[in-house]
DNA sequence: GAGTGGATTTCGCAT
DNA sequence: ATGCGAAGTCCACTC
């Protein structure tokens, strides 16, 4: 019969007490935590060593590991999801190896103290929910083109040229044609060069006068100088503003829009 | 006087509970792990929003925060180092807030119901050493260069051109002049196209044979065709011997190489 | 302080 | 499967 308790507790547990408790819980495929003295050993794509300290081991239940040290939001070691576990005795000393394949990688975390042992089974429906992404302000200025210039009208959006993708493609109120490269944050240099080779790109294959305008809530000081060189324009743009577009425009006008 | 425990263990504690220990625990600067019920909203550079689910919350003490899912290897929400916090109760909910200035942002995590709270007092002197970084394998380059070919002799390192820095410079056993080009991993188009830069700026100062070779661990199918083209070399080197080879080289050694 | 480039980047999407 | 670009990238180092 299976645990139905959302998580089992060991304080202080003997080190053998917590080899089999581990065992046990990577088994059932559950998420694992462990508080104590470690270290840890990788070696695949490059070597690392950590040297004894008190850290936090999270084993989750798709396979993924990390070693929480605690300072940083990052982990210090970690292993991405899928790995394979072994889990032993090593000079009386709790050993967890994670393995992984492609690339061939592994992970071995010793514990020689466990001062906190938990046992979790986490029941997560809830979804998570990122807006005002790149694509986010690509509809929002799809939807109202006006929030970029007065008279913008757009014909295409992902438009494959040479080097890449044009974010937004359209004609401007006096007819001219414009290329907008979308940054949803601060743009630097390589934006405005991304931008400049689209304009280049298309020059090339028509023979008419181009717009190019980056658009992004930030630009960088060089590369303000730069897009003045290169002679194309700039466009401030808030995400919250796109948020907000999209927040008011029916989900129904939007599945037409992009269907 | 100070808590010199290890950690401090609750289980299923009242929310209220859990609200004074969280309180304790950030204002100490210690290391808060919650486990429970929770939902969080995001607000900063984007905007996100996490629907109730079980999760993993940690905070550490130097203010980082990472909201944990049961699945993937990186937080589903966090805030880095630095933050200021605020923790009240929100509808019978204890709700605590990261703050972070520069870039303003601010991260809410709320749980209605905790399963454990545990409060770390982390002692953590080990270090972390990474190995085979590209500093490591020029230097590995420049003790034993017969690694690359027979009759090497390194001139400079890190020689400053017009684009950049060449990592190692050199004359191979027919006196040509050779210009290396390290990658720690696989090296991709832009590591070749970084490489011809290379020997096109020294071909436009010194009017003499350059030969460019591209050392990696491995090399992607399309930059091994570019390299083709561009009439460029390459020479795979495993990261791991040049830690091998550091390791056999007497601290001493590389010391007077490096002065 | 801002800009630049690397990362055991990871992750996702298109080819 | 592979490759390319984005990320709330983060992080360290330079200017």
């Amino acid at each position: 019969m299976p645990d139905r308790r959302p998580l089992v507790v060991y304080e202080n547990p003997p080190i053998n007490e917590a080899l089999e408790a581990s065992k046990k819980a990577i088994s059932e495929q559950k998420t694992l935590i462990l508080v104590g003295n470690c270290w840890a050993d990788y070696r695949g794509r490059a070597s690392s060593k950590l040297e004894p300290g008190e850290r936090i081991l999270i084993i989750k239940e798709d396979g993924s590991v990390s070693v929480h040290k605690s300072k940083g939001y990052e982990p210090v070691n970690w292993q991405p999801p899928g790995c394979l576990f072994q889990s032993y005795m090593d000079n009386g000393a709790l050993a967890i190896k994670a393995i992984k394949q492609k690339p061939r990688e592994a992970l071995t975390v010793c514990f020689d103290k466990v001062y906190l042992l938990s046992v979790l089974s986490l029941i997560d429906e809830g979804q998570f929910i990122l807006y005002a992404s790149e694509e986010e302000m690509q509809k929002a200025i799809l939807l109202q083109p006006s929030i970029i210039e007065e008279g913008l009208k757009p014909i295409t959006y992902e438009k494959k040229v040479e080097p890449g993708f044009i974010d937004v493609y359209g004609i401007d109120k006096d007819g001219r044609m414009v290329v907008i490269e979308i940054k949803r944050k601060t743009a630097g240099k390589e934006a405005v060069l991304q931008l400049a080779k689209y304009v280049e790109s298309i020059k090339t294959s028509v023979n008419r006068e181009i717009r190019g305008i980056l658009v992004a809530p930030q630009i960088a000081k060089g590369a303000q100088k730069l897009l003045v060189t290169l002679g194309l324009g700039y466009k401030p743009l808030d995400p919250k503003k796109c948020t907000e577009i999209l927040r008011k425009t029916e989900t129904k006008k939007l599945a037409a829009f992009f269907k």
